[in-house]
DNA sequence: TCCAAGTTTAGAACAATTCCAATTCGCATC
DNA sequence: GATGCGAATTGGAATTGTTCTAAACTTGGA
């Protein structure tokens, strides 16, 4: 059986030797945090819950650490207005749904071929490598 | 016939005042200029393009007048990653595609029943009140 | 064991935006 | 046509999220 992306730490090694990087505690750590508690923290909220583990971790290394695992495509960027870029362990191609009462970001799946039909519905001079959907509302509490 | 929104000073002065707000002259040429010139304009740029007819206006009053347009929906931010925020005049619902060689914005319009079909991709307890939908990728000189 | 490159760290710097307090503007009333 | 008053503008200070810097630390491999 082909090992699949198991989104545990295992995979973190080697993404980042890919990139001639290192596996270091701090990255580890901070990785292992997204996937943990997946609620697209910020910055600030990825560093006080390592500190809980690694007191000596500084901001700077969770902003170095976060920029990293971005550019080794194992985490993502996700930015609404002007405030502070909260991240996402969840590789699979979908959608960001924004509580706008409780500031609450949820993942949504969308089929990728709704994602072709939208890349296909560009003029023909536009090549999208990338579509980014974004959703605005409330969402009622699932009891 | 009934006056369409014209996209000229115009509809200013009426939903300024709908919202209890004057038409001053900074309001209007700050208006007038992203009417002029639709490439999605930062404040700076924004600031640079009046500055020429009204040397004395103030890079914070820039700022209050784009405020007050978005409030009054008359525009429209649009953000991209951590940048600087910009401003669009088009009221039409659309996307937009962002040129990653130039930098540059481009709207794309996109058929109102899309748009349905998106929002009624969501799981039933979200109700999303607005989509917002961004492109990446580069786009060919149109000769 | 030692080294060079990679990484972390604290704090300074930065850039976009917002806030603040003082002045100015402009409609309404006298 | 002056006066009053809330709204709007202004310059500069403050704020905030993020990046930069330079020094110290770590580590895999020669
Ligand atoms: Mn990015
Ligand atoms: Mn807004
Ligand atoms: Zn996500
Ligand atoms: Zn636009």
């Amino acid at each position: 059986m082909i090992a699949q992306a198991t989104n545990s730490s295992e995979g973190l090694a080697q993404k980042l030797s890919d990139s001639g990087l290192r596996a270091t505690p701090q990255r580890e750590l901070v990785y292992r945090s997204l996937l943990q508690q997946r609620d697209h923290p910020t910055a600030e909220e990825v560093f006080a819950r390592v500190k809980t583990e690694m007191p000596t971790i500084s901001l700077a290394t969770v902003y170095n650490c976060l920029e990293t695992l971005v550019q080794c495509r194992l985490i993502r960027q996700v930015n609404h207005e002007r405030s502070s870029t909260r991240y996402c362990p969840n590789l699979r191609p979908h959608a960001h749904f924004h509580d706008e009462q409780t500031g609450e970001i949820h993942d949504v799946d969308l089929p990728a071929p709704f994602l072709d039909q939208l890349k296909s519905m560009l003029p023909t001079n536009f090549h999208a490598s990338a579509v980014e959907i974004t959703f605005l509302g409330k969402s009622e509490k699932n009891s």
